[in-house]
DNA sequence: TATTGTTATACTCTATAACTATA
DNA sequence: TATAGTTATAGAGTATAACAATA
């Protein structure tokens, strides 16, 4: 698996920027500089998916929840996947479901078991809250077809366990 | 600016797939494509962050603030650069403040103005809570010199605002 | 008047522990 | 016994509003 990159590898210097200043970042980025620049765009996907689930009436958490209820998940599985402890499952839930974005649904072969499930409305907010996201969305507009490949396929290698 | 990507480009197909059905992800990503892997990224880096930083006795937040405070800041950049109201500085500069880990430093140019220090316990502590997120390393270690090239060019790409 | 930091308040998120109902 | 969900509790994060000190 290659990835060959032939564009310049930094910014554009400013008109002003000695010519001769060799850039730091010409030479291969150390795991600072990657965990620095990873910091920056996770902090900046999240950044807009609040600022846009705000303008849903949601918190952050809500909307991590309603756009990982693409199927119905057990209470326990959504724990998991928010990496929390179950015992806040139960408030998160409630709350949505006061608001009419998911129902709990008992699972009859497992009785101790209930399943959340997104409702239409829980699922048109969804849409609403990625519509929403336009700072992302312009970012993504800025790359060229080959650079929202490449961010596919690197972003899908970065954390594949979840 | 050009990406050239030469490899395959989706997972290997388990030896049990359909040899003929079409990768639906060989074509062009769509934004809701991009949007999950960025989803799952950021998710990746934040999980890693909070374990690490919850190994020195910190939480995701705390630890967001020590990795900001590589040079000092009044409490208003802070509150800025976090994207949260300033009202919730105080109390977090304070939990800061107890386990000595930051300082306050009044301004003497502008006497409003309180600047926010690591000190040398507070660096400390960023450093062993990077060295600590051992998932995002071993991700990056995955990569190979194009590949971490690669990402660290399109990283700084996504949300060049923040 | 405007800005910086603070306080008070209320709600949400989170972990820990103990409980219930089911398996 | 073990697991799924709940409740109670406490600490931390967050927004809103009002305030004191300073510019």
């Amino acid at each position: 698996m290659t990835f060959t990159y032939t564009g310049a590898m930094s910014r554009t210097p400013a008109p002003h920027a000695a010519p001769e200043t060799p850039d730091p970042k010409g030479s291969d980025p150390t795991h600072v500089d990657l965990l620095e620049r990873l910091a920056r765009a996770a902090a900046g996907y999240y950044r807009d998916l609040t600022a846009s689930a705000a303008e849903q009436g949601l918190t952050m958490t809500q909307a991590k929840v309603l756009i990982l209820l693409r199927q119905p998940l057990p209470m326990r599985a959504l724990a998991g996947l928010l990496a929390c402890d179950a015992s806040n499952i139960t408030g998160l839930v409630d709350r949505l479901e006061a608001q009419g974005l998911v129902s709990r649904h008992l699972n009859p072969a497992d009785r101790r078991v209930k399943n959340v499930v997104a409702t239409e409305k829980g699922m048109e907010a969804v849409r609403l809250v990625r519509a929403g996201m336009r700072s992302t969305s312009a970012a993504f507009d800025r790359l060229d077809d080959e650079g929202r490949r490449s961010l596919y396929e690197l972003l899908g290698q970065l954390h594949p366990e979840a």
